[in-house]
DNA sequence: GTTCAGGTCCGAT
DNA sequence: ATCGGACCTGAA
């Protein structure tokens, strides 16, 4: 186990919670457990003490860089706070961190969240990863399963995915698998391109528009930049920002605003 | 029966 | 370029 402690700037409930990632779940003494590099991790917070019960080297290799943790969000936070209420945004959200999820991950993930709810979303995601995923170790005992490579995915019909219950996404979701798989969309060099060309690239997918191809960026592939406008989003910018507001002061972190906002809009009414 | 949910596609202007 | 309707599904 490795606890990182006197952590002022890490809150695994808020970065879990604030709708970033579908595959993270609190059990009743609130430690959350998910599977991310087909690896499993538990891990729970007393106050500012953060336990994973991992060993130390997988904590190096794979967790540190995943959660993010050698980012100062105190400092960005700073940047943001161009308003009053990015003040609050910010405040509210202080402790969530942008995980650095694989990119067909979020990808297929984004794809199946579009004009769907959260509790759905969810539920077909668990499903493919336990019909197509890789189970994984996991020293707690449920089984748990890696989400499915593109790989796997591109090998597979629409009516293999017809349990799923994910209706016109299936398309897309196979599609998507075959375009990755074949190396037609190269998700490894995506990142290296100008922000522009990546998202375009993105877009070429069916069932990919400019949200999902955002989420993928920002949270995919770790483009801190891209700044996904989803329902909720419009509504804050509507009615919190100025019609000429320039996104550009909160370069290069838009999309950590863009978080800020998002979790303070979404369930600023019902946490804290 | 109707509406809604972290949008996108497609055809009509 | 922009706009509106259709779209799988299942919970409320």
């Amino acid at each position: 186990m490795i606890e990182i402690t006197n952590n002022i700037d890490f809150d695994i409930r808020k970065t879990f919670e604030c709708g970033q990632c579908f595959r993270w779940n609190a059990d009743e003494n609130g430690v959350y457990t998910g599977v991310a590099f087909e690896r499993a991790l538990s891990l729970r917070q007393d106050g500012d003490t953060v336990s994973f019960f991992c060993s130390e080297s997988e904590f190096n290799k794979v967790w540190r860089s995943y959660f993010d943790l050698d980012r100062d969000y105190a400092k960005i936070r700073e940047q943001l706070c161009v308003s009053e209420f990015m003040k609050q945004a910010t405040a509210f959200g202080k402790g969530i961190r942008i995980l650095r999820q694989e990119p067909w991950e979020a990808l297929c993930s984004f794809i199946i969240s579009q004009n769907n709810n959260i509790p759905r979303i969810k539920s077909i995601i668990e499903k493919l990863c336990e019909m197509y995923g890789e189970p994984v170790q996991n020293p707690g005992g449920q089984s748990l399963y890696a989400f499915p490579s593109a790989d796997k995915l591109s090998a597979l019909t629409e009516s293999d995915l017809a349990s799923l219950r994910c209706g016109y996404r299936a398309r897309y979701i196979i599609n998507a698998a075959k375009a990755v798989s074949s190396g037609k969309l190269d998700l490894g060099t995506l990142s290296k391109l100008p922000p522009e060309s990546t998202r375009a690239e993105l877009k070429k997918l069916c069932g990919v528009g400019d949200k999902v191809a955002d989420c993928t960026m920002l949270f995919g592939l770790h483009l801190l930049d891209a700044f996904p406008v989803d329902v909720w989003m419009k509504k804050a910018l509507a009615q919190h920002f100025d019609a000429d507001f320039d996104l550009a002061v909160f370069s290069p972190y838009a999309g950590i605003a863009q978080q800020y906002i998002f979790n303070y809009v979404r369930n600023g009414a019902f946490m804290q």
